[in-house]
DNA sequence: AGGCTGGCAT
DNA sequence: ATGCCAGCCT
């Protein structure tokens, strides 16, 4: 039996937004630390995983491992009925079939119900090794998203080199060329736009840009988002949730010299 | 003759997309207490009755009851015209068959003139015959719009049921099902937001939700809204326009156990 | 007050 | 399916 309630419902509803274009229905894994997803994308190019600790809702019980598959889409109609400051509570039964969920508002007397029906999912839980990266840049993660957008319009490739120095990501299309580089500055005066660099190793990468896109609809849950890269090694951005959990998506490096 | 002004256009532009999409075209019957609307949509299930009386404009005057046949979509077009704030005047001779309207600007020294070609309706005067509902619930127009457009994703029907607590709208669908409860609160925080219920006896009744949805178009004209219910009768949806009139929806409930 | 997102209409 | 307008959120 799960029973969490989540004082803000603009959680659930920011994470299911950054998930619900990579993949249509997938298993959340709900145990007593939290409730955790992982998932390919639809073409089985990128990989999502999703972490919410129970630390984030209060309260929070759930007494075993419970599986629940979940239509992503059926969940964001529902979840776009509850308003942003709302109170969710969500709950599950062991063996129930039906995920259920209750939005408070705060201001008002009002109460929405609403049920969503679960399926059965095969859960093919992905093994994703603990890798020590070459280069880990964390910087602001609307930057981040700016950069990705820019350099769309030039090319459906970016090539991100890291180095002591910066970070730099370029493109290079029909109409031209882009470069955007950021140079490591630990102390800016914005906090949040600081783009630190931790080094072993200097590495040039070349990835699909419309998943870094995609990815970039985490941007509203972290101000801050860390970019993990290492020669060969799928690129790991990850958006950390103050305390409560993640947000990590892996995408290959293009590789070869494809145009 | 009719000539009338009124000081803001925006009250008949608010008002003509509260019917448009419902109705179009009819006779806007005009006479000494001011200016009525009645017609069945195109589909025959609902019924509009609009209300604007002479003491909304300043001044008004009409001799003689004056139908004016008029395609909405045309006078529509020509309200877009004028801007919200704009003085508006109508005028209608006895036997012709145009209505002039005339926008004037109050910043600048613009002026607009319009005619529209009216067109001859038959006047289907439809009886209302004057109920006494079971249920009249008066609460927040706009949250009546929030529950309607919500429940809309799950299903095309929505259960109303009416008790001396509070009302409750519930819809149940292909992805699951939902409800969303308001308690009767006379004394709320914001008092556009109270949920007053005056109740001869509890009802359960069951609507088409695309109908309601497009009701809810004259939200902007008022914050409040009332949803008058008696059992096999049709719900009529009452907006009143401050002291110069009234939108009026009336639609019959589904009957039978339909799915 | 401005930007962004969602809804409605064409 | 695209463009425009309104409401909500930051």
């Amino acid at each position: 039996m799960l029973e969490a309630r989540l004082p803000e419902a603009k959680l659930l509803k920011s994470l299911l937004e950054a998930v619900r274009e990579l993949v249509t229905e997938c298993n959340f894994e709900c145990n007593d630390s939290g409730i955790a997803l992982q998932a390919m994308d639809n073409s089985h190019v990128a990989l999502v995983a999703m972490l919410l600790r129970s630390d984030g809702f209060d309260p929070y019980r759930c007494d075993r491992n419970l599986p629940l598959g979940i239509n992503l889409a059926n969940l964001g109609k529902i979840l776009k009925c509850a308003r942003n400051n709302d109170i969710l509570t969500i709950k599950a039964d062991d063996d129930g079939d039906i995920l259920s969920m209750v939005f408070e508002s705060k201001e008002s007397d009002k109460i929405s119900e609403y049920d969503l029906k679960l399926m059965d999912i095969d859960s093919e839980h992905l093994g994703i090794p603990d890798t020590t990266y070459d280069a880990v840049v964390t910087m602001s993660s609307s930057r981040f998203q700016e950069i990705c957008r820019d350099l769309q319009t030039l090319s459906d490739s970016v090539t991100i080199e890291c180095t002591k120095e910066g970070i730099k990501f370029s493109s290079d299309g029909e109409i031209g060329k882009g470069a955007v580089t950021l140079k490591a500055n630990s102390s800016v005066d914005s906090e949040d736009d600081a783009t630190v660099i931790e080094l072993q190793q200097s590495v040039s990468m070349t990835f699909s840009i419309k998943y870094l896109v995609n990815f970039t609809k985490a941007t509203p849950l972290a101000s801050r988002v860390s970019l993990n890269l290492s020669t060969d090694i799928p690129l790991l951005v990850d958006y950390k949730l103050e305390n409560v959990g993640y947000v990590r998506y892996y995408l290959a490096p293009k590789i070869g010299d494809e145009e």
